[in-house]
DNA sequence: ACGATATGAATGAATG
DNA sequence: CATTCATTCATATCGT
């Protein structure tokens, strides 16, 4: 559950009360508050419709709609889907990729925090926080993702970052780096941090 | 091979205690609890290694190689350095506040109550963020406080300039119009955001 | 048992 | 798009 949800059980409102509640005179939290129902609709759209980057049309729809249920701006809409985009991959990028002998079991499958697989299990093995999914009902919703309107949408994206991209991950990055030629000083108390090592004791489990 | 076997090796509090207690088995208490190893890695990391912004990948190493202390996933240690760092800082911030010699030093930070984090507020009615003007050439990085191997406290940030650049509106996936044909809305799950995905069947109730 | 504090977790807002 | 920072919520821990 997501915070807000406990912050305010009742979940109407919740901003205004948080505010207007305590000090007047403070600018404090400028910060926007979504409102349970802003949430909700949020998910809604990103898990339900796939929607992962919307358009400043969309943005400008999104918070209008919004708003009837608190206080919001475009940038907020904006920046909810940035962010939760962005901790999605996060998430990922933690437990699947980036370490070359993990990304051998995942070549021929998606990881299973992927997102559609979080979606209906609702797990969160060892990963990144998962953000409370909502409980999505039994159905599938791929074909609405494929089908939406102006297929500019990243749904596609989904199970993009199992994929491996080799020389991205194992090389590619260190590249001009001197890791490879200088002891890291990280190298040598903690082995597991140097990318090089990483093809000696390629386990992690066993390290 | 079994890495939680070391789980609570001195019988240290740690979380059995509160666990057993109560309910048998129960899925610890969501909220990891670090063995005193663990601790004692990361923070020599941090401290004597100067590690502060680990990488999703030195993330992933590192949780591993704690795994063998206790359970652990990598949004623990990422969250561990997060919170360390940040609590560092705001510790420092505390204490040097008053001091006006040093406040030289941490110039953004401090007294952030400032509007520069209202850079929004006279963008356009949407409220989108208009990318910031980039920094001011920003200053110096003081002498690092520690003698931290990868350089220290970059001191902050350059100044984030409050000067509003309206007309920009170059925030990433924002930058273009896409002006798809307008065709025009046809009261989908979320009219407001679609102007003709007709065929979305959303399993909104409220909408 | 309670209140304070330390700290894990989450997320809005940026920055480059 | 990856990262970072600030702030806030939630809970574990500890002293009284």
């Amino acid at each position: 559950m997501e915070p807000q949800n406990l912050q305010n059980p009742s979940g109407v409102n919740d901003q205004e009360a948080a505010k207007n509640g305590s000090f007047l005179c403070r600018q404090s939290s400028t910060r926007w508050t979504p409102t349970t129902d802003q949430i909700r609709i949020l998910k809604d759209l990103y898990y339900n419709n796939g929607l992962r980057s919307p358009s400043a049309e969309q943005i400008q729809r999104i918070s209008a709609r919004l708003r009837q249920y608190g206080k919001i701006e475009g940038k907020n809409v904006f920046y909810w889907f940035q962010n939760h985009k962005a901790r999605e991959r996060q998430k990922k990028r933690f437990t699947c990729d980036n370490i070359p002998a993990m990304q051998m079991q995942y070549r021929n499958g998606f990881c299973k925090n992927d997102e559609i697989y979080n979606k209906f299990h609702n797990v969160n093995s060892g990963g990144f926080p998962s953000s409370s999914v909502p409980s999505a009902p039994g159905l599938i919703n791929v074909g609405s993702l494929g089908s939406f309107g102006n297929g500019s949408f990243a749904v596609e994206k989904s199970f993009r970052d199992c994929s491996i991209n080799p020389n991205q991950n194992t090389c590619g990055s260190m590249g001009q780096n001197f890791s490879w030629i200088e002891v890291d000083h990280c190298a040598a108390a903690y082995p597991f941090l140097d990318k090089k090592s990483c093809y000696i004791n390629a386990d992690l489990q066993t390290l």
